[in-house]
DNA sequence: TCCTTAGTTCAAAGGTTATTGAACAATTGG
DNA sequence: CCAATTGTTCAATAACCTTTGAACTAAGGA
């Protein structure tokens, strides 16, 4: 069961910063940035939206082509298509992680609101 | 009659992505991209919506600080907040202008299918 | 003054997006 | 095999976005 991903010249411009223009996948890229080689699972995110709307979001990144998501056992593991980003939009993905970087008013993953109820 | 326009530190990431990612408005900001320090006047934009959609569309743009818009008679002058939009994210719009300028899905300003019924 | 030009505002319609909970599927460990 | 873990799908809802036409305002020229 391979998902279904966008080639590299299939990737959007609008669509890629419509994807991007929203709190909680800009939160998702940057923190995916942040750790970039280390893939990771859907569980990462939970701090920033409930299972099931993570599945969404996720869902629509990977459409964009923003992030690849390869299934392993029951867990999915997801790492930003750099590479392709960058050759189809030299710059951008830098650009808005640096500046997604700078902004106070994105979720945080890891300052756990859900860690401290577990 | 002064528009409200945010100021450069009220200027947000993921509004600002949101706004760029619809084909119109990136078209718009494409254009302006293209002849920039020369001011434009919504009328050049026909093309590529109704004069009504227009309105809501560059209403968008300002109020996400990607465009300033000055009225000057009945007209109504429109710069992109290219200063403003450096300081905050850095390089963004540099590679958003480059990859719109790359994407043949886009509509165009000037390529009138409008002027051709005129 | 009257007409034209340039744009806005409004309300309505239709579409898309985000979020939720309940139910489901598939893998893994005991 | 059973149960827990991981994540998806579905239907429903509410919110938001886009587009439209009709009506409007405000300035400028004849």
């Amino acid at each position: 069961m391979t998902l279904p991903h966008p080639t590299a010249d299939q990737i959007s411009l609008p669509i890629v910063l419509g994807v991007l223009g929203d709190p909680t996948r800009l939160a998702i890229v940057r923190y995916l940035a942040s750790k970039e080689g280390v893939p990771m699972n859907c569980g990462k995110f939970l701090d920033l939206a409930s299972k099931t709307n993570l599945s969404y979001h996720l869902a629509k990144l990977r459409e964009a082509g923003v992030t690849r998501t390869e299934a392993v056992g029951t867990s999915r593991l997801i790492t930003l298509r750099r590479d392709d980003l960058d050759k189809r939009f030299p710059g951008l993905l830098d650009s808005v992680i640096a500046a997604a970087g700078e902004d106070k008013a994105l979720p945080m993953v890891g300052t756990a609101d859900t860690e401290i109820e577990a």
